[in-house]
DNA sequence: GATGCAAATGCGAATTATTCGCAATTAGAG
DNA sequence: CTCTAATTGCGAATAATTCGCATTTGCATC
């Protein structure tokens, strides 16, 4: 897998080692990663970098729709993780170790449908998250 | 609307006058409230109560399941809207007048035994939001 | 109704996550 | 190579939430 063509110029922001080094670090974890969690990932690669530098990246990236933003209800801090195109994917989140698993499945394109016509209101994205208890966790 | 009876005790929890002004200002709310929003309805009603106490309460009828947070993806802090028993909702929330309305429909039923079966995965809670414009929102 | 004590609250300080101001550095257009 | 706007580093500021501890209060028991 190779992210080193994320096409910063084409979305008007200069290419930087940081913002390079960013985006690898996102790309190669298999799970959304915390501000702090890339400061640290990337501190312990010795790539220097502030954590400041980290959150501006990471909002701007999030505004050009490179990242996505991944908030869960157990943890204050958000997460971010790379968009994949026009795909989009939901989580499942274990209440118990925490781990999170993306899934591709998504039913939702008829109820969206659904809820535009009942509702008047033009769906743009939506966010499904299930809680629960992975196969690790889940007492047999 | 009486909600003057939660079951503060049957949950092994004291009736305090603070828990139950939370809760009444929840409970009359049209949106998910904030810990500040709650804290400023409150003392606009010359009703005092301290900022710690607000949070403190909140995090104790979450866990009792009196409460249930909200997270929404515009904003930092955390909102929380009454449990009603066993039903569940979803939201809608406005991207331009970041307007929430509760939806009862939920199609994720069959979503969830099938996640269950594909994943291995007990699922307990879902979470789903649709972002976009209300009807005096969007453009026609 | 008085008493005792764990639970709840008030208050200010501490923490955590994030943002901001500003000076120094750097990408990349010309 | 030069110049300038964009980006970064750094430290301070802010926002949301939590914590420690002394005081108060609900309520079970007398």
């Amino acid at each position: 897998m190779d992210h080193n063509h994320v096409p910063f110029k084409e979305k008007g922001l200069k290419k930087t080692k940081q913002r390079n080094e960013i985006v690898e670090i996102i790309a190669h974890s298999k799970q959304p990663l915390s501000a702090e969690e890339i400061y640290l990932k990337l501190s312990k690669l010795k790539i220097e970098i502030n954590l400041s530098t980290v959150y501006r990246t990471i909002e701007t990236l999030v505004a050009k729709g490179i990242l996505a933003k991944v908030n869960l209800d157990n943890e204050a801090k958000n997460r971010y993780e790379l968009v994949d195109g026009d795909d989009h994917h939901h989580h499942l989140i274990c209440l118990s170790c925490n781990k999170i698993v993306s899934i591709e499945l998504c039913p939702l394109d008829a109820f969206e449908t659904q809820v535009a016509k009942t509702y008047d209101f033009v769906v743009k994205k939506h966010k499904l998250e299930l809680y629960g208890y992975c196969d690790k966790c889940s007492p047999h």
